[in-house]
DNA sequence: TGAAATGTTGGGGCG
DNA sequence: ACGCCCCAACATTTC
């Protein structure tokens, strides 16, 4: 067994997978002195990844490789640990007498937990963890009301943001990679990552997220607001993978907004972009100071709700065979590319929690299976939102038409052609309710393979509010 | 980041 | 010409 060795600094790469602006990294370049020894690691950890949809590996794995070989320009390298980061650093002590470990803090209450015991293992080997603010523009205790309590509602929440927000929160930490020596840089043996089929739209790493933001700052910031709705039209950033992955990270998206005003003046279309990255802001505060949203309800008289756990009715909402051809579409979308536009999200959130009466952590649960760009805290914010179990409830307010969403914001019916290939040929005035045609129209049009309607909307409706109601005449 | 029901208004047809 | 009615369009309220 080799002899145990001095100090050595560890960056640990986990929600931050750049080089470019990340605070933790900076922090570690400007604590190494010429002598110390360094390494770069990624944790693997099976158990975690297990969690993982193919397309969100294949986003991982796309990043891990653009990340490895940034740093090798450098002549630096990165590791990729495997086991559990318990483990994982274990293995570190038994070769280093002394380790001090540098990486952006995460929020989410498995990553908390996670912190907390690979801490106490440091801590007992007189090493330590050290954590800084990169994931979001605030830390949690920032933003709070002022009896010092943390917001349940988004407004309020955003305009304490805007009133604190100053440079110090967007600035770029600047990350001297080439003061490094990379001499000093240990290399370990890495584990493989196994290939997958990537999603058609995001294939990963920071090149592509870069071109995303570019892309997005050129063409759609500043007609984000008039946009944004339309699923047939490329009107969203399409940066929520690599904000999760931080292939780009939150203040890089900030400043492109605050460049677009100071361009164009100050314009309600980039607001609308700005308010957006807050509401992700929003929901990892409330993650944060309320994690038993991990399992139940943000306001836990929801909980008493008893919702329908009907698996075939979950199955056809899952493979986009509802009847309804904006669920439909927007399911498909789901299975086909790991994406969903914001509006449809909502739109199948709605139908499983509002129509089909589903509990929304099955459908939160597919999503977490599903889709590239999960995250958690959004994930289940958003979810809970159209469950009305979140902040705000108010389940009167939160019942959408799925007829009038589609008619609103698929009029002619593009999106849903798109994915939706039994209707593609129906006329516009039957493509948002199919239902309507008769069995001949249903055959003119190549349609007869579509299924008709799982639930009626207008009833499920009623039976939904009698439900939230009856819950708040028994509290 | 709704939808439906209800209320109001104003222009035009028509007796 | 006048007033009544209808109804679309828009505004407000309610769930």
């Amino acid at each position: 067994m080799p002899e145990k060795t001095g100090i050595l600094k560890v960056f640990w790469f986990r929600k931050d997978l750049r080089i470019f602006d990340n605070r933790a990294l900076s922090h570690l370049i400007n604590d190494i002195n010429p002598g110390d020894k360094y390494l770069f690691i990624y944790i693997k950890n099976k158990d975690r990844l297990k969690f993982y949809g193919e397309m969100r590996l294949a986003f991982l794995k796309k990043s891990l490789e653009e990340l490895s070989s940034t740093l090798k320009e450098k002549n630096l390298s990165l590791s990729i640990l495997k086991g559990n980061s318990v483990e994982a650093f274990s293995m570190l002590l038994s070769k280093y007498k002394q380790i001090s470990v540098c990486s952006n803090r995460q929020i989410e209450p498995y990553s908390v937990s996670r912190d907390k015991k690979v801490s106490e293992l440091l801590n007992q080997s007189a090493s330590e963890l050290k954590l800084y603010s990169d994931t979001m523009l605030f830390e949690p205790n920032e933003i709070v009301k002022d009896d010092g309590t943390p917001y349940s509602v988004f407004t309020p929440f955003s305009k304490k943001c805007y009133s604190l927000l100053n440079e110090n929160h967007y600035s770029d930490s600047r990350t001297l990679i080439d003061k490094l020596n990379p001499e000093n840089c240990i290399k370990l043996k890495s584990e493989k990552l196994e290939s997958y089929i990537p999603s058609p739209i995001f294939k990963g790493g920071r090149q592509e997220g870069l071109e995303f933001l570019k892309d997005f700052f050129n063409k759609g910031l500043s007609k984000y607001k008039s946009q944004r709705d339309f699923p047939a039209i490329k009107g969203t950033s399409l940066m929520s993978p690599h904000l999760h992955f931080g292939t780009v990270n939150i203040r890089e998206c900030w400043r492109a907004a605050l460049k677009k005003i100071k361009e164009k003046g100050d314009s309600p279309e980039v607001k609308t972009w700005m308010n957006e990255l807050l509401w992700r802001e929003f929901y990892y505060h409330i993650t944060f100071h309320s994690p038993y949203v991990i399992d139940g309800a943000f306001k836990p008289v929801y909980d008493k709700l008893k919702w329908n756990y009907d698996k075939t009715l979950f199955k056809k909402w899952c493979e986009g065979m509802t009847g309804y051809p904006i669920v439909d579409a927007g399911m498909r979308q789901l299975n086909k590319e790991g994406w969903i536009h914001n509006r449809v999200r909502m739109v199948v959130a709605m139908f499983l929690t509002k129509d089909l009466f589903i509990d929304w952590k099955w459908g939160e649960k597919y999503f977490t299976e599903k889709l590239v760009d999960l995250d958690f805290a959004s994930n289940n914010g958003g979810w809970q939102w159209s469950a009305s179990t979140g902040c705000d409830a108010q389940p009167y307010f939160r019942i959408f038409n799925p007829y009038l969403q589609s008619a609103r914001f698929d009029a002619k019916g593009d999106y849903i052609r798109k994915y939706v290939k039994e209707i593609r040929n129906v006329p516009e005035k039957f493509i948002h309710k199919p239902d309507d045609m008769t069995k001949e129209q249903y055959i003119e049009y190549g349609a007869s393979e579509y299924p008709k309607p799982l639930i009626d909307h207008h009833s499920a409706k009623e039976r939904t509010i009698s439900r939230f109601k009856k819950l708040s005449e028994n509290k």
